[in-house]
RNA sequence: GCGGACGUGGCGGAAUUGGCAGACGCGCCAGACUUAGGAUCUGGUAUCUUUGAUGUGGGAGUUCAAGUCUCUUCGUCCGCACCA
């Protein structure tokens, strides 16, 4: 079969026909089957859109099989670095390169022949889009979810401009090298901490891999704690601590860097020591400054603090392994229980206090609970009674509470870029922060600016963007100069395709209602803690003002996994080993290359890049062609032949049912393979009619894997159009009863037998069958049998 | 450093979730057909000192039974909040 000219013209006339246009009317038995959308920053569709893009789409054309009415949108994630970094470097706008991308890749993705409905296509960096990305976050405002903040960047002095962390290499500018220093600015953040707790309950609710699931639980990291007071001559601070119970053991307490109270804290004497550690910090980024491998550092700022638990006072030191973003940015040093402050204070002399015993172990630090002692009137309760009870008697004394921290942080969105969603703020003199008005959206990206970085944002220089008149006062104001986080775009973007033109609001909220939930995501795992998270996020904002009635955006996800190139390296044009999709869909068809990609790897691991096994799958619709163009016309077959027939059918429509209901595509294509070679075995020797039913069902099973192929053949066949509207195969249970199953037979827990035995024997007989073997006997005999296990159907272990 | 995963024949990978390790395929070997074969078909293929034994990165453990569970160790990969 030519499959280069087969599959122009089944996608022309799925086209035509309006074949995989989702049925809005029809919405009972709805399935919506996402995979991530596309990143245009290149103008080819690589291994890995396909190796995401095409496995999905056989099971969303299974579960269209199967009945369901399935939606299956695409779309492109337009805005970001990329597109303005080549713009950087080549002078063309971000604007034409990205359409001009966006416009090749639609033509390839239609190529593959998924089933997506063009009708619902999205594009981020489109008006009619990111007028709504705006409205989204008017929203988050007016509902107190977004707020201004100062925050660092990574700014380089040199280039004068703000670096994303990818641009960081070892500490310095990819572009100039040289060294990166944190500043500074007012920037936009969202209130995604609020949703902390939601955010962790709900994973128990969710159809994800577990390992994504604990990323996300580690990721917002909740610890159970407490908030302690410490008082100091110039002002008091407090410290977060899941062990309060160490409290009496405290020598030191230390506070990050960027703390509030630093300078205030710090007596002239120390205010040299205490600045240049200050710059010195500046320069490393945090991932390094947690590192425990790095040897800790710190500096005394002359200043101390009343522990409150025995008013002793303590030495306060600045040390970079606290965060200001964690917790309150300042931690009590207790160097017998903690690894951290026991290599601090062994470095900086300080002493080392123990106040927990343990029921061994002598040695410190000791870090587990144990029992209290030099702790006043807590000795000898065990951590956890302490805890309760130094929190009471503090909390009276309005010096501590109970306290439960989050590692995650609200969600920085200000990006001091141009290729973005301008934030729909107006700042003036009078009316401070004024948000632009809905009936203004959206603010668009001006076409002319200058991305050239020199210090300020591109948005800032452009006069006729930046200069507006205050909305409330009318005097002259600015615009917000900074763009969104394309984050932003894409943790709401799978609400807007069901109603994707909607000019009037961001998407129907009935319509969304009854299509959302996502019931299968698709997408790489290298999401699992970022836009997963936002677009969850999202989800439950949006459902907590009113516009939607559900709180999880995907009930369903799966990961694929990486197709690295054939060097076992991440393809990359720098290392010279990308393979392009494109050679192989021109020599063998795309079906060939989707089935190869679903047979060759395993869908959620991937792997190196190897084209032997491509010629397999060629080698096997070849076989799949020929057994189904073949002629059978007896009037009459062999009754064990069909039998046998008849249970390698069943057998493999229920396990392909099952394998593509767990994107298990390699072992369904290895079922189908089987049953290919047992349609050669028994076809002949069987009726023509029963041979015509089972090569119907051959072609239904492989349709969604190969759908150009299976829909030739089906029309060949006489089939009504199309194929995906005929269903899916049905397995009848009673094909796969056996009379006689085979039992493996173990003695001591080896193989050394195995016996075809009635399906149906009772275990008694089974057991006296069994014991006297010839091959078991001779083993058994003048031994006791201590257990006779039975595992049903399988096999018998016989312990001596 | 922290968090997460992975490690099975020469290769890609399977293993009903604790029950016959190596399904299916590549490669290789042998045979058939053929003027011819990098086509097609059939059979074989974990290893070894082969009446048996060993074997799922290494070491220990739990169990009648471990690729699967526990501990430990080595190696590879992904994420770490401004790449998306």
């Amino acid at each position: 079969m030519d499959l280069i000219s087969v599959e122009k013209k089944w996608q022309n006339i799925w086209e035509d026909n309006k074949t995989n246009s989702f049925d809005y009317d029809n919405l009972s038995k709805k399935h919506y089957v996402l995979e991530m959308f596309s990143y245009p920053s290149a103008a080819k569709l690589h291994i890995g859109h396909w190796y995401n893009y095409a496995p999905s789409d056989s099971y969303a054309r299974f579960k269209r099989m199967q009945g369901y009415n399935v939606f299956q949108p695409m779309g492109f994630d337009a805005f970001g670095l990329p597109a303005e970094n080549y713009a950087i470097k080549t002078g063309i706008h971000p604007q034409d390169s990205t359409l001009n991308n966006i416009e090749t890749m639609r033509k390839q993705l239609k190529r593959i022949g998924a089933m997506f409905d063009w009708s619902a296509d999205i594009v981020t960096c489109q008006p009619d889009y990111y007028k709504w990305t705006q409205w989204m976050f008017l929203k988050l405002y007016e509902n107190g979810l977004a707020y201004r903040s100062e925050a660092p960047v990574n700014w380089c002095p040199s280039c004068n401009t703000v670096l994303a962390n990818e641009q960081v290499i070892d500490g310095s500018c990819e572009r100039c090298n040289s060294t990166v220093q944190r500043k500074n600015l007012t920037q936009w953040f969202f209130k995604i901490t609020k949703y902390a707790e939601e955010l962790l309950s709900d994973l128990d609710t969710l159809d994800w891999p577990e390992k994504t699931k604990l990323m996300q639980r580690n990721w917002i990291g909740k610890s159970i704690g407490a908030e302690v007071e410490f008082n100091t001559d110039y002002g008091s601070f407090k410290v977060f601590t899941t062990r309060i119970d160490t409290l009496f053991g405290v020598s030191y307490v230390v506070l990050s860097p960027e703390h509030k109270l630093v300078d205030k804290l710090t007596t002239p004497q120390y205010k040299e020591a205490v600045n240049s550690y200050k710059a010195e910090c500046s320069k490393i980024n945090e991932i390094e400054r947690l590192s425990s491998a790095r040897e800790k550092s710190g500096v005394f700022c002359g200043s101390y603090a009343v522990n409150p638990a025995n008013n002793k006072k303590i030495p306060i030191y600045i040390a970079d392994y606290v965060l200001v973003s964690y917790g309150t940015g300042a931690v009590m040093g207790v160097p017998a229980h903690d690894e951290r402050d026991f290599e601090f204070a062994k470095k900086y002399n300080l002493p080392i206090n123990r106040v927990i015993k343990g029921v061994h172990g002598d040695e410190l630090p000791f870090t587990d609970y144990g029992t209290l002692i030099g702790s006043g009137r807590f000795d000898g309760m065990t951590s956890l009674q302490a805890m309760e009870e130094i929190i009471n008697e503090l909390s009276s004394k309005g010096c501590a509470q109970k306290k439960i921290n989050y590692r995650l942080r609200d969600w920085l969105v200000s990006r001091q870029r141009y290729w973005g969603a301008p934030i729909p703020v107006i700042h003036c003199e009078d009316c401070k922060i004024v948000p632009v008005a809905e009936k203004d959206l959206p603010v668009l990206l001006p076409y002319n600016v200058d991305f050239t970085p020199d210090g300020k944002s591109p948005l800032e220089k452009c006069h006729e963007f930046i200069n507006v008149k205050c909305p409330i006062c009318g005097k002259p104001a600015k615009r917000d100069a900074d763009t969104l986080d394309t984050f932003v775009c894409s943790s709401w973007y799978f609400l807007r395709y069901p109603d994707s033109k909607n000019s009037e609001k961001p998407f129907d909220s009935d319509k969304i209602n009854k299509l959302l939930p996502v019931d299968k995501y698709i997408g790489g795992s290298e999401h699992a803690c970022m836009h997963l998270l936002y677009a969850r996020f999202f989800t439950k904002a949006l459902r907590d003002m009113g516009y939607i009635n559900f709180g999880e955006p995907f009930t369903s996800l799966v990961h694929q996994g990486i197709i690295l190139g054939p060097d076992g390296n991440r393809m990359s044009k720098s290392k010279g080993n990308v393979v392009s999709p494109d050679e192989y869909i021109v020599k063998y068809g795309s079906d060939i290359f989707r089935l190869y990609l679903m047979f060759g790897f395993a869908y959620t691991e991937g792997g190196p890049w190897n084209d032997e096994g491509i010629k397999a799958v060629s080698r096997f619709t070849d076989r799949v062609e020929k057994i189904i163009l073949k002629q059978n016309s007896n009037a009459s077959g062999n009754i064990e032949s069909e039998k046998e027939l008849n249970f390698a059918r069943n057998f493999a429509i229920k396990e392909i049912i099952a394998d593509m209901d767990t994107f298990s595509f390699n072992t369904a294509i290895a079922r189908l393979m089987e049953y290919t070679s047992s349609l050669y075995k028994y076809g002949e020797s069987v009726s023509g009619s029963f041979f015509n039913q089972c090569v119907k069902d051959l072609i239904l099973l492989i349709a969604p894997l190969a759908p150009h192929f299976a829909e030739e053949l089906w029309q060949i066949k006489g089939g009504k159009f199309s194929v995906f509207d005929s269903g899916f195969p049905v397995c009848d249970e009673k094909a796969l009863i056996r009379d006689e199953i085979e039992i493996a037979v173990q003695i001591n827990g080896k193989i050394r037998a195995r016996v075809k035995l009635q399906a149906d024997i009772k275990e008694k007989e089974l057991k006296e069958t069994i014991l006297s073997l010839k091959d078991i006997s001779s083993y058994i005999s003048g031994k006791e049998i201590k257990k006779f296990i039975v595992v049903k159907g399988k096999l018998v272990n016989i312990v001596l």
